[in-house]
DNA sequence: CCGAATCATGAATCGAGGTTCATATTTCAT
DNA sequence: ATGAAATATGAACCTCGATTCATGATTCGG
């Protein structure tokens, strides 16, 4: 077992450059066709249960041509899931830019989690299914997104729009919440989060969820 | 493919039948050994990364005692599901039976699940490993518990003490906030929850995230 | 338009691990 | 005490799927 040096959380460790990058229009095309079969697939039927023969099949490329671009089956799931962290963080950071104030922002924020989410809806599948692909991945990708977003929620509370609780205790709540409505609505319902919901949703972190008792 | 009945959300569908009963004390214990032994490695590695081999070897068994219990690998998996499935709700039950109020009941429910994946960190493993082991049983998995939610948030909303969202929306928000606590405290710190961490939690969600524009 | 670099092929390899089964041992009701 | 049922054994089987590699086709800068 020839340990490589450990991999820890610093902010911008990539590893995309783990495959071999194409040098050719075709090239391109031809990894563009496998990640999304391999997207797709994974999505679907999760790592352990996709076989890179379903994977190049589906892409249309034969076997060996798999093995050009990425060293073996987990560098491609870990392919996936970085590019879809920064899809996702980039969609985030773009849809919030002007907004007015840490409320506005998380709704936004909310919401275009929920599309992506509902876009690439194997991003969750992907993600949970990494803590037994990568081990450190699952954790990564969380900790990583706690990390940006804590940013906000400090600057927040510094400016004093939200309430001084542990802010890493708000993130994780709110994480949460986003990924538990996600899970509901479009992985087990397959539909798109309801407006009415969103709106609950932040009425109850707005307002909290009980009565006073009077 | 000889697709048997569909296994629709019957709230007390049980499946621990898939299993040979041992009918001696010598059978029991063996069984409690293989179950042990299959809890612990599914916890650590997960489903696909543990092998019929680790199980048994760790249970001091042969490979074929495993068969004398379970048809296959995946219902000792289900089995283990089901069980902590029923531990944890039969936890939380006890915990708050003789709770004051709807807003007590929380916190003491928090306190138990928390313990709980605590005693039994596996648990969230188990859970998520299983969208793509038995696909059913995940979204089973958290749909029942729900379902379980539900009924007291629904009794406590028509007494007024929680406030009127749609309950589903709110029972989300809950699992999701203790969920993703209990993930960043118990697997990523791997400490229990701190005191202060679970009062937080509680203001947040009896209060609300926001300080009031002035 | 040439040839070195790039990219593609897919049959063959190879190891892994779930499952079976014929045989042996242990239990326990009578 | 006894034998039928219940348990236990573990080597052998068998399938499946990741990866390799020798060979061939394409690309594209100069």
């Amino acid at each position: 077992m020839n340990m490589t040096e450990h991999n820890t959380l610093k902010p911008n460790t990539s590893v995309l450059e783990l495959i071999n990058k194409p040098k050719t229009a075709r090239g391109k095309k031809t990894l563009a066709r496998i990640l999304k079969a391999a997207e797709d697939l994974f999505s679907q039927k999760g790592f352990y249960n996709t076989k890179i023969t379903e994977i190049v099949e589906s892409a249309n490329v034969a076997s060996g041509t798999f093995y050009i671009y990425f060293p073996d089956k987990k560098s491609i799931f870990r392919y996936l899931m970085e590019e879809l962290n920064h899809a996702l963080r980039k969609e985030i950071v773009e849809a919030t830019v002007d907004c007015k104030n840490r409320k506005e922002e998380e709704k936004v924020g909310f919401e275009t989690f929920f599309s992506f989410v509902n876009k690439h809806n194997g991003l969750f599948r992907i993600v949970w299914d990494a803590q037994f692909v990568i081990e450190e991945a699952f954790m990564e990708y969380y900790e990583n997104f706690a990390q940006h977003y804590l940013v906000g929620i400090k600057k927040a509370q510094k400016s004093g729009e939200v309430k001084d609780y542990d802010p890493t205790t708000l993130v994780y709540c709110l994480m949460g919440i986003t990924n538990f409505i996600a899970l509901k609505w479009i992985i087990f319902e397959k539909k798109p989060v309801p407006q009415k919901v969103l709106e609950d949703v932040m009425k109850i972190i707005s307002e909290g969820a009980f009565n006073l008792p009077e």
